[in-house]
DNA sequence: GCATTTTTTTGGGGAAAGCCAAAAATATTT
DNA sequence: AAATATTTTTGGCTTTCCCCAAAAAAATGC
């Protein structure tokens, strides 16, 4: 039986790994940045999930999941984001609320809590933030998505989920009327910060890079009618 | 903030100080031996609470709990049966699963939760096992309720409440065709080990003395139509 | 390619929650 | 009331997770 902070390292591990694409590996430093804790803290931590066969390692080495390593941080995913979509879907929080619960939530040791929580929501995909929600073994949906920053002008968008799950990023895309399966015209982009005009539910706005960066869409799929 | 150790310590004396009534008062042994954990361990855990202002204590004198350390108690409870009722009514568990996992799920820390959580149950007044729930105040129903143990041959009653939440017990409740609710005759008691005869739903069935202490019940009003 | 910078590890410690064994205080028995 | 038994506390030690400062390794810059 894993500990919470030893879940937190996994899950950790995890995002790292998965982010900056293709890498698949992650760095001390990175990853005390991330628990907020220092570097010789996540050491020790790291020496301790090598001896569970969890993760890869050797000292001053690059850092990878096992499978077995992964198989549980997924798992832990998929906890966080079942019990994001119950707090959201039956409890009625706002997205920029259940994170923080969640981080407690996807503690709870009881398999069937989880399977049952599942069933109780419909098999949700997504969470409200627009994660894909692993299922029981591990799938889940990966959609072709774009961030804002990489749209073209001229084209319409659908957002579909957001990058930075944090309150006030949440709470700004809230207030700036923007949110999963808003549908966004691209106006135009500034050249000298990168700023981009668009359109969203008749109203003009202007958004900076940094939070175009953090946002997920697709192409609007046009209706036909005939 | 309160470690989930240091409430189950306050739980663990509300229990206490309210089982054997009257007295309000608990030693070391008795909370050490709750809670599976040695005297010792229960000693410096006073002193701590203590600390805290959470219960009166003095070396080799006896524990009770502060105003504060009670409401928070109560509060502990509030949750945790709330829990049960979310786990029975919405997912499905039966009654003997319950505990443990609300166990882990009594310690989240957010008072939104809860208050979401009990509105979302339609604010249940009884958990699954029959304890009343504290609502958000720390008022719970006080119901007149007897043991089986105490009930007089002859008469009917309804099941209301069971005293021991061990999956065991549970289990052979459920297993003899009892539940919250059920209505019983009491047919006879026999002299040479207190064990009990009754019939539930068509069904003669003997049970001992032990079982009948557990069970709590009150005399069933019979409808009347006019 | 060598010096500097950055990253990572080591070694030594601390707080929380637990344990044990022995001492001290309180209760009980005779 | 003294002797015995029980309960409770003390003091010392363990484990988990965290910290810091210093040393070591790796990466980077010129």
């Amino acid at each position: 039986m894993l500990s919470d902070t030893e879940e937190n390292y996994l899950k950790a591990l995890l995002r790292i790994t998965a982010e900056h694409d293709g890498a698949g590996e992650a760095g001390t430093n990175q990853l005390a940045g991330k628990l907020n804790v220092r570097p010789a803290t996540a050491t020790d931590m790291l020496k301790k999930l090598r001896e569970k066969q969890l993760v890869n390692y050797e000292k001053y080495g690059k850092i990878t999941l096992t499978d077995t390593g992964r198989n549980l941080a997924v798992a832990i995913i998929r906890r966080h984001r079942l019990w994001e979509t119950f707090l959201f879907d039956k409890l009625g929080f706002s997205w920029d609320e259940v994170h923080d619960i969640a981080e407690q939530l996807e503690h709870i040791k009881s398999e069937k809590l989880v399977e049952r929580l599942d069933r109780f929501l419909g098999f949700p995909q997504f969470d409200p933030h627009g994660d894909a929600i692993p299922n029981a073994d591990g799938d889940y949906i990966h959609e072709a998505r774009l961030t804002l920053a990489e749209t073209a002008v001229g084209n319409r968008y659908t957002i579909i989920a957001v990058k930075d799950n944090s309150p006030s990023f949440l709470q700004y895309v809230s207030q700036i009327g923007m949110g999963i399966h808003s549908e966004v015209a691209m106006l135009h982009r500034y050249d000298f910060d990168h700023s981009i005009a668009l359109e969203i539910e008749g109203t003009k706005i202007n958004i900076s890079d940094k939070v175009a960066q953090n946002i997920y869409c697709k192409p609007t799929e046009l209706t036909t009618y005939d």
